[in-house]
DNA sequence: CCACTTGTAGACGCCAAAGTATATATGTGT
DNA sequence: ACACATATATACTTTGGCGTCTACAAGTGG
């Protein structure tokens, strides 16, 4: 909402389009952006090169200017929030800063995020992407319980559920409007620590 | 291999199809339980019609002959798992015995319970099919939790997490082998209590 | 035996969305 | 000033999948 204004005595024409110009690494950018929050919506089948066009302010020509197709700029989007991710998270699997790192992680690029963690990892033409992460949660989970837990179907339960929880509580810190990140990476770490106690055996 | 008898001196021709004919009701079930594999494996939008009717062993014109759209099939795929899980659950929100139907469900239906909860509750067209659970599930967290935690964004974040991660942890269930349901319900208890402590003020 | 239901086989129309093409306009750097 | 990169606008072609149609085959019950 702005500008727009100072004729009035004008023709009844759209006073002009401001038809913002920028150099073609920065407009790659941009598009990156609005693809992202669009197809964060609903995914990749849902979402169309017209909603996305819509949403960066431009026509579908120019998306074809800057990647060869959908799935292109899709795998695009996906390797741009998992870059983002791998950056904050680092070599850090299950460190202390691991979940902190993840909150910022989300906070920083919250659509991408969510997209990666919602709908990406269902979508069986593009998890493979982010299966990397997947796998490398487990493993790491799965080592690290097996510390303390016999190998046996509940090792494997918890070693599957620690990630997934864990990005559903970030996810869902973020719907929450992300309040104090300390906080929320100790109640989140007291959350997977309850998991591994409840994967223990009974007793 | 069978009867048909009396070849080796026919003609090449495959024996003969055997053709399994079923009144119309059963194989309006039976189509539904092929169209649940077939949706759980990839959700609404990347399954074919053809995928399906390989699935069911039959043409896509008998697809016709039952339902009158691909919409018309999901839609009606949903709302037998809903009610076969809602007859599991019936209205025990949160008594002892919410988790072992739960788990009663997802045993009893596992390709309906995974397509409800991992591809239709992010599917916009559909979500609202399974919205009344999420929504119900929320709202009698919140209010159990309500009696322990002072309002603000940490009850919020509890309330919304604790559906999420009770039916993940059962989906986690299904996918290690469905050990001993009476351990598994009584973990799945431990972690949303853990859940209810770490969404308590910190101090 | 006949009517009816259940089934196959495959061609075809249709439509939305992906992808292509062309003509034109205008900032920007040299 | 001029070339070029960036952009619009719109019309067009192609494609994939939904949905329809017709013709035929075979099991079943009265």
């Amino acid at each position: 909402m702005s500008d727009r204004e100072a004729e009035g005595t004008g023709p009844a024409t759209v006073p002009a389009p401001p038809v913002r110009r920028l150099r073609r690494a920065e407009r790659r950018e941009q598009i990156l952006d609005a693809a992202t929050r669009a197809f964060a919506r609903a995914g990749y089948a849902a979402t169309g090169l017209d909603d996305i066009a819509a949403e960066a302010e431009l026509t579908r020509a120019m998306l074809y200017r800057h990647f060869d197709s959908k799935a292109d700029l899709y795998r695009a989007v996906l390797d741009r929030a998992c870059v983002r991710v791998a950056e904050e998270v680092g070599a850090d699997d299950f460190g202390d800063d691991a979940i902190p790192a993840l909150l910022r992680a989300a906070a920083a690029d919250p659509d991408g995020f969510r997209l990666l963690f919602r709908h990406a990892s269902r979508e069986p033409d593009f998890r493979e992407l982010i299966d990397s992460f997947a796998a490398a949660s487990r493993e790491v989970a799965h080592r690290n319980l097996a510390r303390h837990i016999p190998a046996g179907p509940w090792l494997d339960w918890a070693a599957d559920l620690i990630p997934t929880i864990t990005l559903e509580a970030v996810i869902a810190w973020l719907d929450a409007g992300r309040p104090d990140p300390g906080q929320a990476a100790e109640r989140i770490g007291q959350i997977v620590h309850g998991v591994m106690a409840a994967a223990r055996p009974t007793g």
